[in-house]
RNA sequence: GUCCCCUUCGUCUAGUGGCCUAGGACUCCGCCCUUUCACGGCGGCAACAGGGGUUCGAACCCCCUAGGGGACGCCA
């Protein structure tokens, strides 16, 4: 039996934890049946897609010891998408389709449905957008010969219900009424995700596609798209949403979801892959600690809980001091620590910093502590300023986060051009408005150039700090958050 | 609003009709070890969402209610 898993990341930027979740699950299942593990990224949101996201996702999955077998940096027929690569064969399918009266062509603007959606909503209809969006075939080909812009739909049936088989949850019956006629082909000639991801799944013979629970709702139209084709559908296995204290779907606000923050926090890959491995699955003694070999030699897809697991920081650290003091030789630990950040190279760019500020060795440690450490123990007192007034210094922090939040290509000029744009727009001089900036990520206002900080701590560690000033501030209510997010709309930097 | 999924200590979980007076782990507390702290050892607090069934017997099966989450995009 050859079994295929694959899994989608979506590279909207930092490789987040449910995505490393995710991929853990779909290799332990592969592993243990002897099938393959298949990486591949469906991206075809022109806007969004980049290598270097996908670049990113790929060396943290790396990082935590993720290997793929068969994927997107191996190349190959079903490489990563391109849209110039395969776009035309994409397309080609949707147009078989329409052939084959499976789907049709749609002249709506996103402006018109939405109206169409807001009355169906106060209607308390389901919001499941039907046929009333076809048109005849004179209209159709009228409006096509007159260039107009058009997305392929596929056709959905009115009334029925769609059964879709779950590896974990047995059957689920979803009303075909709450589904929409889908859209297969974008107006800029790409492919929906829904579309890429049948197609894709079939040429690469993947047998399971075990994801997450937020995919449950468009099984229905994955599984109308392989009757269509007439091709035979995978099975389904939807994985329980790694969770926020609060219960929330895991968030970067509320938690630090990237993988690339436990990295540069000096967790070792081992325990964050052990500690996911724990996220709604035990192995069978319930032991805590394991390696990746001895989770795949013991899994088990139906040792899944449904219930979404809340991602407790406290508990992973506690592993990771496992990891470090049970399975590293004193040796070991030197050259890890050494791997993470105490090594010449980064003590390198350190040393412009430090030699012209030291008198003496002793000097080094204290001043530049603040490059090894976590998130800063700060108290609202350290951010007293005699010009800025406390409700100004949280903007500060929150606007900069926002803006660094945005900021995709981490370098000291474009965080200076960010910082220094957002100091502008707010009218504040340069000096005061970097004041609560030191703070929040040296901890002192006295320290080195704070650009230069940001620079070499990342975007992960710069961003948790702030968010931990922030928080440390007492943050913004709900009602305050909101006005807060109008005024930095309205500044214009 | 409509639909779907889920529900055991604060958190991660064991549990698949009798082994459950519900077990383990994190956190917290106490004691021991110890020149201090940490580690380690020992102990403690703490849960089957509620209500109906089915059954000799229910955390486990069924139904209802409640709560939580998710989906409803030319995002994935």
């Amino acid at each position: 039996m050859t079994i295929r898993t694959r899994i989608a990341p979506s590279p909207t930027g930092d490789p987040h934890v449910g995505t490393a979740y995710v991929a853990l699950f779909n290799l332990c299942f592969a592993r243990q049946h002897g099938g393959k593990f298949i990486l591949r990224i469906e991206d075809t949101d022109q806007a969004r897609s980049t290598a270097e996201s996908e670049r990113d996702i790929l060396n943290a999955l790396r990082w935590l010891g993720l290997d793929w077998d068969e994927g997107p940096d191996i190349g190959g027929p079903y490489g990563p998408y391109r849209q110039s690569e395969r776009k035309d064969s994409y397309a080609q399918y949707a147009e078989d389709l329409v052939t084959e009266g499976h789907a049709f062509y749609c002249f709506r603007t996103p402006e018109e449905l939405e109206i169409i959606r807001e009355e169906r909503k106060a209607k308390g209809l389901n919001p499941g957008i039907k046929g009333d969006l076809e048109l005849s075939q004179e209209e159709v080909k009228r409006r096509l010969d007159a260039g107009e812009s058009y997305v392929i739909r596929m056709k959905v049936p009115d009334e029925g219900i769609c059964e879709i088989k779950d590896m974990l949850r047995g059957t689920i019956e979803i009303d075909w009424s709450q589904v929409d006629c889908q859209i297969l082909l974008k107006s800029d000639g790409m492919p929906t995700y829904h579309l890429a991801n049948v197609v894709d799944d079939h040429l690469m013979e993947i047998t399971h596609v075990l994801r997450g629970e937020e995919w449950i709702n468009s099984a229905p139209k994955h599984k109308l798209l392989y009757q269509y084709f007439g091709w035979d559908m995978p099975e389904l296995c939807h994985l329980p949403l790694l969770r926020n204290p609060d219960k929330s779907k895991l968030s970067k606000r509320k938690n630090p979801t990237s993988i690339n923050f436990y990295e540069r926090m000096g967790f070792l890959p081992e325990a964050v892959t052990n500690y996911l491995g724990r996220m709604g699955w035990s192995m069978p003694d319930e032991s805590e600690k394991f390696t990746l070999d001895e989770m795949i030699a013991n899994f088990d897809i139906q040792r899944v809980s449904l219930g979404g697991p809340v991602f407790d920081v406290e508990k992973l650290r506690w592993l990771n001091g496992l990891w470090l003091r049970e399975e590293l030789t004193d040796e070991q630990f030197i050259e890890r620590i050494s791997q993470w950040w105490f090594n010449e190279e980064s003590l390198m760019a350190l040393v412009p910093h430090i030699k012209s500020r030291a008198d003496v060795f002793s000097d080094v440690a204290p001043m530049a502590q603040f490059m090894f450490a976590g998130l800063l123990a700060l108290t609202p007192q350290s951010f007293a300023h005699d010009k800025l007034e406390e409700a100004e210094i949280k903007r500060v922090l929150q606007f900069t986060l926002w803006k660094l939040e945005a900021q995709r290509h981490w370098s000291k000029e474009n965080v200076f051009a960010d910082v220094k744009a957002l100091a502008k727009a707010m009218g504040l001089k340069m000096g005061d408005f970097m004041f609560p900036i030191f703070v929040a990520i040296a901890g002192t206002p006295n320290s080195w150039s704070v650009m230069d900080s940001m620079a070499l701590l990342g975007p992960d560690m710069t961003r948790s700090r702030l968010r931990n000033a922030l928080d440390v501030l007492g943050g913004f209510s709900k009602k305050e958050t909101k006005k807060v997010e109008k005024e930095f709309a309205a500044l214009d930097a």
